[in-house]
Parts: C-alpha cells; structure tokens; sequence
RNA sequence: CGGGACGUAGCGCAGCUUGGCUAGCGCGCUUGGUUCGGGACCAAGAGGUCGCGGGUUCAAAUCCCGCCGUCCCGACCA
C-alpha cells in the first residue's frame, strides 16, 4: 500500500493533494465523529521510515520536492490532530487563495474539508518576518522534533497554498468581512465590468451592458410615455460655451477633460501631438450638456407654440474624478441627460418634479431599490441649478447612494444662452429649464443593494437571463434525452416571454455551472436530470430567498430548491419572478427600516454612526451651511435631502429643535454616510 | 498633488534580502480518456522581451539610478 501511494505521489511530482494521498489511510475522515482515534498512531508511524530512507539513500535528489514535505509533514499533522489540538476546523474565507493572513496549523489546512491544499517547496533558506507571511505560510521541516537524521539537514521551508482554488479562483469576499472588496468580487465574478488601460474608466462587459440595456428600455419607454423624444448633441463643447454660466462652469472646472490639438504627427518612429495642430479653441469633452444644448435651444425657441421642449438624450460623459469605482464614480460614464424648456417657472419645477417621481417608481418597481424623495441643501446642489430633486437609497451597509437627479435651472441658462420666446401677451421673455439624470451609477446601486456573498442577485426585470436550464446526465443516451428536453422546457418558457439560456457546454460539471449563473444573478435555475425524465418533473431553483434567522446556508440551498410536475414548474415560473422581484424590494425596504433612526441629540447621532449599523439618521436641522460642512466633516456624513414631506416616516414628522444649534426646525433631514 | 504598496504567462502569485542550475507554482487554455443532481479526475501539451531605460558584474528577475504604469489611504466630487 505504501508503495502505491509512493507511486502514487511521484506520478505528480509538482503539487500533492494531500487528502488524495492521504485518503485511504483514513487520515481524512479525522474530522467525522465516527473516526476510530485509536488507529492514528499507527498512522502517524507509518511514513517515518520512509521518510528517513528518502532523506539517506541515494534516492534523496530525485525525490520530488513535494513528496518529501508530505512526509515530513503526514506525522506532524497526525500528531496535531491526534493530540486534539484541532479537532475540527473550517477553512476560514479569505480574499484569494495565497493571502491567507491568518496563521494556519498544518492540521488545520490538512482537516480544512473540501479544499485541498499543495505543499510547495520554497527556496527560501531564512524565514520570514511575521507580516511577510501573508500570501504563504512557511513551514519548517526541522520543526518535527525527534528526528535525529533532520537534525544535520539545513531547514527547510513549504509554500502551503489552497490547492485545485477553482473553487476560490474568484471567490466572493464576504459582506461581512470587507464590503468594498466584495463589491469588487461581485463585478467581477458576474463579469459586469472591469478596469481598463485608461486609469478611472471602466470596461462595461457584455452581462454588465445587458443590465443596462434593460434599464435603458424601461426608462425610455418612461420618457416616451411623459413625451419625450431622443436626440443627440456632441461630445465636444467648446470652452467659451462652457463658461457662459458662472457657476456651472465654476462647478465642473476642475474635472474638466480637454481637447487642445487635433493631430499626430511620427517623429523619430514615436507617435506625438503635432504642436502645429493646436486648436484655436480648446475643446472641452462634456462632463454634462446643458451649455452646448442650450445653444442650439436658441435656434429651436421662438415662441410659446415651441414649448415645452422635451428632449432626452442618451450618451458618455466625461468627469475627471480623483478617485474612482467601478460604476459608481468611473472618470467616464453612460447617462441620459433630458434637458426641457418651458414657458413658466410652475411648469418647469413640475417638469422637474415628474421626472423625479418617474425615477423614483424606476427605482422601486423595477429594480427593487426603495428610495427617498427630496431637495439637496445648497452646498449639494447643481452648479448652476435653483433647486435639485434627487432619490436616495440605502445600500446593505447604510451608506446613502444617491441614485438620480433632477434639477430646476430656472432661466440660468436660457440667460447664459440667450434664450428668449415670446409669450401669449407678445412679451419677450427668457424660457425655464430643467435638467435630469440617471447614470451606469444605478448598476452599482443594483449590485449593493441585492446581491450576496454568492455573487450578484438581479431583479427579474433586469434580469437580461431569467431563467438557465442546466442539463444533467451520465451516458450519452441520458445526455441526448436530457438535451431534448431541456431544449423543448427552453422553448416553452420562450413562448411565455422569458429570456432563457440553456447551457449545454461539455466538460464542465453542473455545479460549477450552478455556480457561475448564481453569480450571475440568474432569478431561476431548472435543472433537468434522468430522475426528471423518468418522473416528468422539474427541479426548480431560486436565486435567493428572505433569510430566516438561524438558518444555515446548507438549509437555504434545501429551502430554495424544488421538484415539481412538469406542467406545474414551467406554470409557476412567471408567478415565482413576480414573487422575487416583490421579495427583494421587501427586503430592501426591511434593511432599510432596520437601518433608520430617529436621532434628536448629538450623543444619539455620534453613537450611531461610531457603531456597527449605521444608517440614515433622521434629524432635524437648522444650521448654517458652514455648520454643515464641518458637522458633515466631523462624523463623516451628509446631509442627503431635505425630503419631501410625504418622505418622512409618520414618527419622524412635525418641528423640532436642530440637533446641533437648538434653533427650531420644521421638519427633519436625512443624514448619512454616503458614496 | 501628499503618504503607502505593487509591476514575473490570460488570471492569481512564488523566486529578489545573500546575483549563478533550464525562471517556477496553481487556475485557466488545448488534446485524449474517465466523469456529471452543488465548484471532477488522470495523462500529455501550448503559453514568459521578468513594466521600460541605463548602470555595476564574467554573470542581473535578483544589486544601484532614472522613468512609466497600476492599486490603496488622504485633499476634490455624483
């Protein structure tokens, strides 16, 4: 036995899955219950002459490196574990395979259950200091005590790595643990975007830009429906258009990227800017669009007649951010801007105020995100705007995100631009405008607000796949009958106006699949197996379900898994999205709920965001701005809105006395940390 | 722009302190076989200007200098 374990193990001179080996030895099931402790002497006995042969004999340099670490190791880890050291351990989740930062016994990596690990030599000779450790831990052969014929030899120090990480190639950092870091994780196992050679911006892959393709067409049939109509205006605005409005352009002055020459020119086999192509007038990429549409608005407005203006467009913008994250602040991103002309002031905050609620019902109904209507204070609003709308909604760590805005510009613009019509009476007069905006930064609200450590979690309406068909079978007979009827089940969902995706790759294993679609975001999974053909039934599995407290995520898998007749699933698929999609608003609504206090003293406000659960903080307020800039400082947060007054929860409502002046206020604020 | 870290195969990383074997490992990829109801295994392969430039040296991924780039933490902002 030992010599086919030997045979066993130099076959792959590389890497040793240990448990492999190991296995038939029993060394393995240490952790179940049932294992009988009396053998693991025995056990941890057997390796040791081998060990010593291999280290003397001639045979000793070309033994492959790993398998002398298992044998130096096999006893110290059936020691280890015999002496009830660790008895049972779970691999804790880290980042990425290599880092794990903390200190792991040999026992421990060895008992850690489904993950294996490799033994890899390491030709370090000295080790370590302790904060060097981080990505491997080294271990030192001479560490076994007794072993007379170790003690000459010169240390010796492993790599101990997550073996076959498949697994954990890309594993999801738990909320728990870093909630930026999985944020990240979550982009990129559901392949929505990654970083591009262009320091600040984004690559929007394809899984990513369905999702926005999806809230493009519910938001444009939203602005069709409320008369708007699409156009497009350029890129490129010149520098004097930009500075025709004070504060506008004061506003966006220091993100500004600009175009200065229009040529390159070949000089010593180098590509340059010709300097000779200097443009008379800088360019200025838009960061936003109000001055250059403004300018062609003076053409289009003459009179009463030509209004309301109502148009949208569709398009990137630039803004040259110091620090950015993927789909929350990247230097360019997609938006649609509308931008309307009106005839009075009335008219144009409706305006306003409408599109405001038409992204607020986008927000809750479609994507599931419950968010708060109200004015930004002066400090936050618009360069350039008299009053701004906005939504905010709360993400899984309560931090504020602010997803949509819209603005009142009053005649700022049409002043700047010049834009006059003549009303009924035949009076000249400049025209109202309004401006607003959603922007790729809802994806990023999307992805916090839903999702899970398993990956991304997708409203169905959003959902560009709502349903994936995962085959299952053993023989190629199984396999062309489960492939049949998986394409039949495909194409009746069809019928019904579900996207479906039937994955039918060869080689890979129906987990790993499962897997990769729950990251995803897929809403439902049916797989389809042998037992389904014999039986006529499906098996139907959901992406989440609201967590019960005290259930284990193996329960959930269970809970969220069913086998139901044929007829019955594919009927219940439409009824079950309509569910999910209802289920996480609720949640969402739940944590937002959880998450939000009513605060009336500074001691309350400090504890609250200096503890574990912070949140938006309803507060009443009556400071200067400059008090709000250094309260906002002080504890890290903002004020959010000024909410609308059907915003405000009943308990919150009615005056009170500013937390931080006593001065009386009429209605409370929303304060919180914010992205 | 200030502080910190990093740059080695498509991805994640070892190797550098103390220069020298043919620059390695895992994942992924290719081919063949066995597998398949929660991340398969075996075997054989392909894949690298060690960020760029210069210097020291018989010899540089490793030491020195310069540059470029990326990420993180601040100031700024949606």
């Amino acid at each position: 036995m030992l010599q086919r374990r030997h045979d066993d193990l130099v076959r792959c001179p590389n890497a040793i899955d240990i448990r492999r080996a190991i296995r038939n030895r029993e060394i393995a099931r240490i952790h179940h219950p049932q294992i009988n402790v009396q053998r693991l002497p025995k056990l941890s006995r057997t390796p040791r002459p081998r060990l010593r042969t291999s280290l003397t004999g001639r045979k000793r340099p070309t033994l492959p490196d790993p398998m002398h670490a298992l044998f130096i190791l096999a006893p110290i880890l059936v020691q280890t574990a015999h002496r009830g050291l660790v008895p049972r351990v779970k691999h804790r989740h880290t980042k990425r395979p290599q880092k794990i930062t903390h200190s792991i016994s040999p026992a421990q990596f060895f008992l850690c259950g489904p993950r294996r690990y490799k033994i890899h030599r390491s030709r370090q000779v000295h080790p370590r200091p302790p904060e060097q450790t981080t990505h491997a831990l080294h271990y030192t052969g001479s560490a076994r005590a007794g072993e007379e014929s170790l003690a000459s030899q010169p240390p010796i120090h492993y790599t101990i790595q997550p073996m076959n990480p498949s697994a954990e190639q890309t594993p999801v950092t738990p909320r728990s643990v870093d909630y930026a870091q999985w944020y990240l994780d979550v982009i990129k196992r559901a392949e929505l975007a990654e970083h591009s050679p262009v320091r600040g911006c984004m690559v929007i892959r394809p899984h990513g830009y369905a999702i926005w393709e999806k809230m493009q067409r519910e938001l444009d049939d939203r602005f069709k429906a409320t008369g708007h109509v699409n156009a497009y205006f350029p890129m490129f605005i010149p520098l004097s258009f930009l500075a025709r409005e004070e504060q506008h352009a004061a506003g966006f002055a220091k993100e500004c990227a600009v175009v200065t020459h229009y040529r390159l020119k070949s000089q010593n086999g180098e590509v340059v800017v010709d300097p000779d192509s200097k443009l008379e007038e800088p360019l200025v990429v838009r960061p936003t669009s109000e001055t250059i549409i403004w300018a062609q608005y003076k053409n289009w407005i003459q009179s009463y007649r030509d209004l309301p203006l109502l148009i949208n467009q569709w398009a990137n913008v630039v803004r040259w951010e110091m620090r950015t994250r993927l789909f929350l602040r990247t230097t360019e991103f997609l938006w649609q801007e509308g931008h309307t002309a009106h005839a009075t002031a009335e008219e144009a905050i409706e305006e306003a105020r409408r599109m405001l609620d038409v992204y607020a019902d986008f927000a809750e109904n479609v994507m599931a995100v419950p968010v708060i209507k109200g004015c930004k204070t002066p400090g936050e609003r618009f360069a350039g705007a008299v009053e701004t709308y906005c939504i905010e909604g709360m993400m899984q760590d309560g931090k504020a995100l602010q997803m949509g805005t819209s603005h009142y510009l009053g005649q700022n613009f049409a002043k700047s631009a010049d834009v006059t019509f003549l009303n009924r009476q035949g009076q000249r007069e400049y025209v109202y405008a309004t401006s607003w905006g959603v922007s790729t930064r809802l994806i990023g609200a999307l992805i916090m607000t839903h999702s899970d450590d398993n990956g991304l979690v997708l409203p169905p309406k959003l959902a560009p796949i709502h349903v994936v068909i995962v085959p299952i079978f053993k023989t190629d007979t199984e396999k062309s009958r489960t492939l049949e009827e998986a394409g039949r089940v495909a194409a009746e969902l069809r019928a019904q106006g579900l996207t479906v995706k039937l994955d039918d790759r060869d080689g890979i294993m129906p987990g790993a699949k499962f897997y990769e679609w729950e990251a995803k975001g897929v809403p439902l999974r049916i797989e389809i197996g042998p037992k389904d053909l014999d039986q006529g039934s499906l098996c139907l599995v959901r992406r989440f379900l609201i967590e019960q407290p005290g259930e284990s995520a193996a329960d959930q898998r269970k809970r969220r898994k069913q086998f139901l007749p044929r007829a019955e699933a594919l009927a219940s698929v439409r009824p079950l999205l309509e569910t999910m999609q209802r289920e996480l608003l609720e949640r969402a609504r739940a944590l937002r709920a959880a998450r939000s206090r009513i605060i009336n003293s500074l001691a309350e406000f400090e504890e609250f965001f200096r503890g574990d659960t912070p949140g938006f903080a309803w507060v009443h307020w009556a400071g200067s701005p400059e008090q709000e800039e250094e309260f906002g400082k002080r504890f890290e947060t903002s004020i959010r809105c000024i909410p609308f007054p059907d915003q405000i929860p009943p308990a919150a409502q009615g005056p009170g006395t500013c937390l931080l002046t006593g001065q009386p206020s009429s209605q409370r604020v929303l304060m919180a940390r914010a992205y």
